[in-house]
DNA sequence: ATACATCCTGTAGCCGCTACAGGAGCAAGG
DNA sequence: CCTTGCTCCTGTAGCGGCTACAGGATGTAT
């Protein structure tokens, strides 16, 4: 058993983080000492790993609730596991998409800024319209 | 002059989120009417629109405020807007590289998902190490 | 006169943390 | 035994950038 800031070193997840996800649900309320301190296991410090790792893959808390519940359980979770990750992905390639629209005219913007002007085209692009 | 109904409708920008510009100091105060209701000239419309655009392209608020005022003030705007575009599209380039990291990661998890397997892998990468 | 739309202020909620304040416990050195 | 200094506790507030109320006043059309 480990106190928090152990676990938080073990898992990579930060001490406030850490209550923080035990308030939200994520993850269950560990045991506590005879003081009130919080004692983690080495199975609740890899569920910690866990979370952080789904964050670390950019899953939304939801997400990570849901696939945290897939993996205590057993069964028919790949399936839905799977289901998860790929609407997660199909978010990413849409983020993705957006910003490589924006990173265009962002750079057609800003080359124009080096061409001669009179009136600087990026703030005329942004009144214009 | 039109009310912010009006002003909303014309800028796109939400009738809330006027008022929250305007608290955050991004647009300066309008006149009121008699009865204290918010009165928007013409070219205080063209700058919600400009906020409007500005935030469209991804600027975060501060440099939104910070185009708005090199708009209105003349001489080497030009420097110091393509300053701040240059800067913000480093941070695009930035988030799509690591979204392009995430796609690369996800694609691996989930493609092997599909294939024959007794743990699902999606989960036990995430219990891993 | 009445119905309904629009406006006002002020406050709270969203996400996912992060950073306090103000206190209590705990291990080690003098 | 006492102090020092670290860790821990709870509770609350802040970040960005809105969005959504509640509860009231005002404006417009019939």
């Amino acid at each position: 058993m480990h106190a928090i800031g152990e676990a938080s070193r073990r898992s990579g997840v930060g001490i406030e983080t850490i209550r923080y996800y035990e308030r939200a649900g994520i993850v269950g309320r560990p045991g506590r000492s005879p003081a009130g301190r919080r004692l983690y296991s080495d199975a609740e410090i890899g569920r910690l790993r866990f979370v952080r790792k789904g964050r670390d893959l950019g899953f939304p808390i939801a997400d990570v609730r849901a696939l945290v519940a897939l993996a205590g359980g057993g069964g028919v979770s790949c399936t839905i596991a799977a289901g998860i990750g790929a609407a997660h992905l199909l978010a990413v390639r849409q983020k993705i998409d957006e910003l490589e629209r924006l990173r265009g005219a962002l750079e057609g913007l800003i080359e124009s800024c080096g061409s001669d002007h009179n009136t600087c085209p990026l703030l005329a692009a942004l009144v214009a319209g």
